[in-house]
DNA sequence: CATATTAATTCCATAATGTGGAATATAATT
DNA sequence: AATTATATTCCACATTATGGAATTAATATG
């Protein structure tokens, strides 16, 4: 469907460029005025866009808005959690994060800043991949051995930082690690002066549903809170757990390496 | 543009049933299987849908929620206020949200709940009319008397409960009164059981930017406790607006008439 | 203030694209 | 194993999106 594809093109590129007019639109797309003006004139007509009447530039509407949080609203994961993020951050001044595993990357359900002038800059929705994060770490550590190596050999691993972990076997016993101590840490692999800390939410089966993390400026958390927090982490991770259903107590196997409960 | 519309049409069908097959979206919307298929295929090969393997139902997928949450954004304002929501909801122990208008309505773009067991059932997004809540009384008691008359003309004013004001003098004396005492009620109008209070948020020039407000179950709202609410959701919104670069001192002409400062 | 320039919008002949009935494949049910 | 329901693929056809050219509106320039 080439016309839809051209629709596509057209909102992520108001999305992106915040405000846009024809003319802009029709010089990054490639598409000629006339169809761009098509597929907005559509657009606004459903409410999906609006112009500003001053500037004549386009921008999305709240309809967009509207959609995501009932998308969220599927993810009742983001209900249950909210109060322990909020918790986390009261217990260690630092930012605090819900994110879930979408295809190669993990997503952002939910955020919660702590008051720090060195703010943390995430927003809902955002991704991140997972060999270089704590949280995705704490996602590929709760795989089963066959999708992990599948997803090795899917995904190219570049050096975002000096610290970032690009080497399989490193990879994978760095993995092993955050099983045994039950946390995942980022120790500055996404970025240069950030450490996470991240633990799973597990389903009731036993598999990982979520992690949650502590993150913030690595200045604030040297190397020897990291322990603290881990053990902070966990204790909220495993509550949200427990509203979901799950029992540490039962032992079951869904394929992946178990997680320390 | 005919297909845009189809593209539309089906969006809002799975958002609004959260998971559709191809058979549900052909039934509910006329088109034939082929036609539907095809265009959820585009959207799906696109990431703004996916198909549960194993229902083979499709859902929307969190790049609703990564745009929703850009178009948030936009409206910094949400950033700002948040954390006086939260003190809202800690001085008062009721639910405390952020709406603005658009359009003939106004919109949540935030919402703090408290741990009452009768929650408030409230989503960003999620949208109310003006004549039967506190917080569209606030934005329409800041509208220009052009504006107010032209609103009342469009929009048709339906009885929620036999407490919602249809009336159109009883609405502007209501207006009114909420403009001299600095803030608006709302008396169980527009859902049985529920009363709010509503206070306007300025922006530097003057106009109403945006409402706070702290809405809860009437029995724990009773009338002698909306004075106290009036006052403590007055000077949280007053808060906002400072952030927002608004001074109270400078006396400004946009139109509207002029809220209690 | 007239003129040039740039962007937005409308028009419409044309061909490319979306259409949907029919056929086929797949999954669920009896 | 047979039947039914649903999903998916195929493709001849005509409807619909296309985009160059013309027109209008807004903005900058001399």
């Amino acid at each position: 469907m080439k016309s839809l594809h051209k629709v596509i093109d057209i909102i992520e590129f108001i999305a992106a460029s915040g405000r846009a007019g024809i003319r802009e639109i029709s010089d990054h797309t490639g598409f000629p005025p006339p169809t761009a003006h098509r597929i907005v004139a559509t657009l606004v007509q459903r409410r999906y866009l609006e112009q500003d009447p001053a500037t004549k530039g386009y921008t999305l509407s709240l309809k967009f808005l509207e959609i995501g949080s009932i998308v969220q609203h599927r993810f009742d994961l983001a209900r249950f959690a909210r109060p322990h993020l909020e918790l986390l951050v009261a217990e260690t001044k630092e930012s605090a994060s819900l994110v879930v595993r979408d295809r190669d990357e993990a997503v952002y359900l939910d955020h919660v800043q702590d008051d720090h002038m060195l703010q943390l800059f995430t927003r809902v929705g955002a991704r991140v991949p997972l060999y270089a994060t704590g949280v995705g770490k704490v996602l590929l550590a709760g795989m089963s051995d066959e999708d992990l190596s599948l997803y090795l050999r899917r995904v190219a691993r570049s050096k975002y930082t000096s610290k970032t972990i690009t080497d399989e076997d490193a990879l994978r016993g760095n993995l092993t690690q955050s099983r045994r101590r039950g946390y995942a840490v980022d120790n500055e692999e996404r970025e240069e002066g950030i450490r996470c800390v991240a633990a799973p939410v597990h389903h009731h089966d036993g598999s990982v549903a979520a992690v949650i993390s502590v993150s913030g400026a690595a200045i604030r958390i040297p190397p020897e809170r990291l322990e603290e927090l881990g053990r902070i982490v966990r204790y909220r991770a495993l509550a949200v757990s427990r509203a979901l259903g799950f029992n540490p107590e039962i032992k079951s196997n869904t394929g992946g390496a178990s997680w320390q409960r």
